[in-house]
RNA sequence: GUGGGAGUAGCUCAGCUGGUAGAGCGUCGGUCUGUGGCACCGAAUGUCGCGGGUUCAAAUCCCGUCUCCCACCCCA
C-alpha cells in the first residue's frame, strides 16, 4: 500500500490551461506582430545565466538580486530572506551530493561558510542582507562568485535586460546596423511572496533598443568615463529622446491593439549619475528626509539610507503630505537631461501618445537613468503596473562591452492577462451577458473544435480518416473519435466539444459519396460532396 | 520576513449553537441501436488540508502545523 503523494505546483507557480492559454497566445502573437512593424526582431536568451551577470546589471543591493534570486546548484535554491538561508541551502546541496564532490568544491563550500562566519562575528545584521552596507554587498559578490564556480554557475533570470545586453556583447551586435532592436518573451523568476498579479515564475514581454556609440561619433569619450556619467552632444541626446518616445509609442500601440482599456502612462526623468544631476539631487533629498525622519514610517526611514529615491513612491497615506513637500528631481536635472526630457515629451506629443508626468516615479533597478516610465491598468489589485521601463545608457559597457546606449521596457504578461480578463468580465456583466456567461460553463468547450466526424460502421472508418486528414490539411480543427459510436452519442459529444459542424458518415454516405453535414447551432443539415464541404469551410475561414 | 482571510466531491459552495456528509454544476451510463442541446432515472469521485487534544461522540470546540488567497515590502 504505497502512500499516494499529492503533488502540487510549487508556491508561486501555476499551470496555464485551456481556454486561458488561447488568450496568452493571442497576446503573444499580437506582440510579435506589433513589434515587428516597429522593426524589432525576437531574441530568446537562456533562462539561466551566471549569477554575477544579474548582480552586476540589476544591482547587488536591489531586493531582486539580494533576496529574490533562484540559484542553480544542480538544483534550484531560492535566496529569499537571508544570507543564512542561502548558506544553509549551499550546505544542504553539498551534503546531498547535489554539488559535485570534488576537492575544489569542498574548498569552495568551506570558503563560503568561512565568509559567512566572519560576517557574523563582525556582528553584522547577517540575517538581513538588504545591503545598505558596502561590505555586505562586497561579501555577497564574493559568495555569489564562489557559488557560480560550483555546479551550474547560474541563477534563474529575474529579468531579461541583462541577458539581452550580454548577448549583444557576445555576438558582436555593435557591428550590426545600428540601433539593434530586440524583443523577448518568456518566464522570469523571483522568490517573493506571491499575491495577485505576482508570481515566482512570471512572464514578461519586453523590448530593448541598443546603440553603440561608434568611435568618432558622439564626441570624444573622456577616458574611463562611462555613458552613465557623461553626455553625448545635445543633438544625439535629443535624437535619443525620439527613440524613447517611439519605444513608448510601441507599447501603447500594442496595448491598443489588444483593446486594453484604462491604460495610463506615467513618465519621469531621473537624470544621470553626476554631481550636477541625480547624485546632487539625492544628496538634497536625503538632507530633506533627515529633517522629517521622525514623521516617516519605519520602511521609509530605512530607505533614507538604502535608497532615498524609493521614499518618493511610498503608498502610505500618512506620508503623502510630507512627500509632496520634498525637493523634486525635475528641478535639479542638469541642463542636458532637462532638455532631453522636454524633447521626450515633445516627441510623445508628435506621436499623439497621452501621458502624465509623475515626479515621484523612480525605477527599482540600478541601471535606469533619464527617461523612466510606467504603465498601469485596471483590475489588478495593488500590483497595477503592467509595464515598466526606461533608459539605461552605460549598462552594456558595465558588462564589459563598448559604450552603448539602451532603452527598454518589460510588460508583466500575467498582469496584462489579468487586466484583459477583468475587462472582459466587466463587459459581460454590463451587457447582461453575464448570466449567459455563468451558465455557459455547463458544457463550455475548453478546446475549440470545428468539425466532429461522427462515423459508424467499421467500413466507414477508412472514409472518416480520409476526410479528417483532408480537413486538417486545410487547417480545420477536427475531432475524429477513436471508436465507433451511435450517432446519438456522437452528436452529444460533438455538442459538448462545441463543434460547429458534425460530419455524419455512415454506410449510406459512403455508398452515395454524399456526406451529411449538420450545423450544430441550428440543427439544420444538408447532403453535399466532400469537395462542396471543403469549399464551404474555405469560404468561412476567409470571412473570419 | 510581517499582517489579514480561507481550506468540505473535478468546480462553486451548504452543513447554525457537537450526533461520523449534502446541493447545484460538471463527468460517465440509461430512457434513445441513423441524429445532439431539453427532460427524467441512475452511477462514480471525499481518510471534511494534516497532526494532536477535549468528548460516549468532532467537518463542527481548543492547540499546533501545512497550503492557498489578499495586503505590506519590493517589483512587471
Amino acid at each position: 500500500m504505497a502512500e499516494k503523494k499529492k503533488f502540487q505546483a510549487i508556491k508561486g507557480t501555476r499551470d496555464l490551461l485551456p481556454p486561458d492559454t488561447e488568450l496568452w497566445n493571442r497576446v503573444e502573437a499580437t506582440a510579435r506582430e506589433v513589434f515587428s512593424t516597429f522593426g524589432f526582431g525576437e531574441i530568446r536568451p537562456p533562462i539561466f545565466e551566471p549569477t554575477e551577470l544579474f548582480a552586476r546589471a540589476v544591482g547587488i543591493e536591489t531586493d531582486v538580486v539580494s533576496k529574490e534570486m533562484y540559484f542553480v546548484l544542480g538544483r534550484v535554491v531560492g535566496g529569499q530572506g537571508s544570507l543564512e538561508e542561502l548558506i544553509d541551502a549551499v550546505n544542504e546541496a553539498w551534503r546531498k551530493g547535489e554539488i559535485e564532490h570534488s576537492s575544489e568544491n569542498e574548498q569552495r563550500v568551506s570558503k563560503v561558510n568561512e565568509l559567512y562566519e566572519s560576517a557574523r562575528k563582525a556582528s553584522a545584521p547577517a540575517t538581513s542582507i538588504t545591503g545598505s552596507n558596502e561590505w555586505i554587498a562586497d561579501l555577497l559578490t564574493r559568495i555569489f562568485r564562489i557559488i557560480d564556480e560550483m555546479a551550474e554557475r547560474a541563477s534563474l533570470r529575474p529579468e531579461a535586460t541583462a541577458s539581452v545586453c550580454r548577448a549583444y556583447i557576445e555576438h558582436g551586435m555593435h557591428a550590426w546596423p545600428q540601433p539593434v532592436k530586440l524583443y523577448y518573451m518568456g518566464p522570469m523568476f523571483r522568490r517573493e511572496r506571491p499575491q495577485k498579479g505576482r508570481y515566482r515564475q512570471f512572464y514578461q514581454i519586453g523590448a530593448e533598443v541598443l546603440e553603440t556609440v561608434q568611435p568618432g561619433q558622439g564626441g570624444a569619450a573622456p577616458e574611463g568615463s562611462s555613458l552613465a556619467t557623461r553626455h553625448s552632444p545635445l543633438a544625439t541626446l535629443l535624437r535619443d529622446a525620439a527613440v524613447d518616445a517611439e519605444v513608448i509609442e510601441m507599447v501603447m500601440t500594442f496595448f491598443a491593439r489588444l483593446g486594453l482599456e484604462g491604460v495610463q502612462l506615467e513618465i519621469n526623468s531621473i537624470g544621470h549619475a553626476a554631481e550636477n544631476c541625480r547624485r546632487g539631487y539625492v544628496q538634497k533629498l536625503k538632507a530633506a528626509l533627515e529633517q522629517v525622519k521622525d514623521k516617516l514610517g519605519p520602511d521609509s526611514q530605512r530607505r533614507i539610507e538604502t535608497n532615498p529615491l524609493r521614499v518618493l513612491d511610498s503608498k502610505l497615506e500618512s506620508e503623502q503630505a510630507i512627500i509632496a513637500g520634498l525637493p523634486k528631481i525635475s528641478e535639479h536635472l542638469c541642463d542636458e537631461c532637462a532638455k532631453q526630457y522636454v524633447e521626450v515629451k515633445r516627441q510623445l506629443d508628435l506621436r499623439s501618445v497621452k501621458y502624465a508626468e509623475n515626479w515621484r516615479l523612480v525605477r527599482g533597478l540600478d541601471y535606469y537613468m533619464r527617461t523612466t516610465f510606467e504603465i498601469t491598468a485596471k483590475g489588478l489589485g495593488s500590483q497595477n503596473a503592467v509595464c515598466g521601463g526606461g533608459r539605461y545608457d552605460g549598462l552594456v559597457e558595465l558588462l564589459g562591452g563598448l559604450p552603448t546606449k539602451g532603452i527598454g521596457f518589460a510588460i508583466g504578461e500575467d498582469r496584462l492577462i489579468l487586466s484583459l480578463q477583468d475587462q472582459e468580465q466587466g463587459r459581460k456583466v454590463a451587457s447582461g451577458e453575464w448570466r449567459a456567461a455563468s451558465e455557459e460553463k455547463k458544457g463550455a468547450a475548453k478546446i475549440p473544435c470545428d468539425v466532429y466526424v461522427a462515423w459508424m460502421g467499421t467500413a466507414t472508418q477508412r472514409a472518416a480518416i480520409g476526410s479528417a486528414q483532408r480537413l486538417r490539411a486545410m487547417g480545420v480543427r477536427v475531432e475524429l473519435p477513436a471508436g465507433e459510436q451511435k450517432f446519438g452519442k456522437a452528436l452529444g459529444h460533438a455538442d459538448k466539444l462545441g463543434a460547429k459542424y458534425a460530419l455524419i458518415l455512415g454506410e449510406d454516405e459512403v455508398a452515395s459519396g454524399q456526406w451529411t453535414v449538420k450545423t450544430l447551432a441550428d440543427g439544420s443539415q444538408a447532403k453535399m460532396s466532400e469537395a462542396e464541404f471543403l469549399e464551404k469551410l474555405k469560404r468561412e475561414i476567409k470571412k473570419q
